[in-house]
DNA sequence: AGATACTTTATAATGATTCTAAAGTAGTGT
DNA sequence: ACACTACTTTAGAATCATTATAAAGTATCT
């Protein structure tokens, strides 16, 4: 299901051009079997040795951000210099291993029902998310 | 007990020098009755505001990263291009609020108990933290 | 007071991200 | 296929939070 005709229709169907670039974005993004946690650079640097085509800096900006708005990208909070990106965009928890650096999805069968007993007047809950620190 | 005296205590016991300018610091953050969430430019301006003395930016850097080593402030992940810092420095969770981006503590009594049933080999957990985002 | 290590500061450098505006391309209608 | 228009890509410049530099100032010790 992850082949060019399938990307080419999920661009069209939220008003997004399928382009050369953004047809190779989605690639490098959504052919992989497991969840994909990155930066910026990272995509950036993964384009360059799998595609022929250069892409520019500021598509790759342009792309991500349209694919974050379109919700086919999530963004996640780290206290890092640079913004990292997830391509699993369900509402899911993290554990983020501190030696390496890298973020490991978690189910929400790994983690029993989070419970906020606390309310503030006039507001909703928009989301909950645990990121579980680990280290050797 | 969040006088002057007590911070220069404070400063000494970690080997910090109890300069003016830490000791100002200090009663920016500490001489409150809640938690403060806050930026570098927050506190560069309430200390414009609030103390005679200019403090550079250059050490308002510095010594919120020299507390943060000897952990008197916590380091708080948002998606935001600035870094956030925090009072309080026990493990607890927060809402964020959209609207205003404000965090808010929720104390651990405002959680129900989280279990984290997977297990990653070799990795310890180091904390586990809740970010609730609501909004109107 | 004098010696020394630590600290502050103005300023420059860095680096991720955003902006700009010109050139390129996809979709539409003919 | 051709032209028209709106969208997209791109190189390069600008922005801005953060970090580095190195000279002047200060706390602490003897
Ligand atoms: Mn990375
Ligand atoms: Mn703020
Ligand atoms: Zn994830
Ligand atoms: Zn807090």
């Amino acid at each position: 299901m992850n082949n060019k005709e399938n990307f080419i229709k999920k661009l069209r169907s939220s008003g997004l051009r399928p382009t050369r670039q953004r047809i190779e974005i989605c690639k490098a993004l959504y052919d992989r079997k497991k969840t994909f946690h990155f930066t910026i650079d990272d995509l950036n640097k993964i384009l360059r040795k799998k595609s022929k085509e250069k892409i520019s800096l500021a598509t790759i900006y342009n792309t991500v951000y349209a694919f974050k708005n379109k919700n086919y990208l999530k963004e996640i909070s780290l206290n890092t210099n640079k913004t990292y990106f997830d391509t699993n965009v369900s509402n899911h928890h993290h554990f983020l291993d501190e030696n390496s650096n890298r973020l490991i999805d978690l189910k929400n069968s790994d983690v029993g029902k989070v419970k906020i007993k606390r309310k503030i007047p006039g507001k909703k809950i928009k989301s909950i998310e645990i990121l579980v620190r680990i280290s050797d």
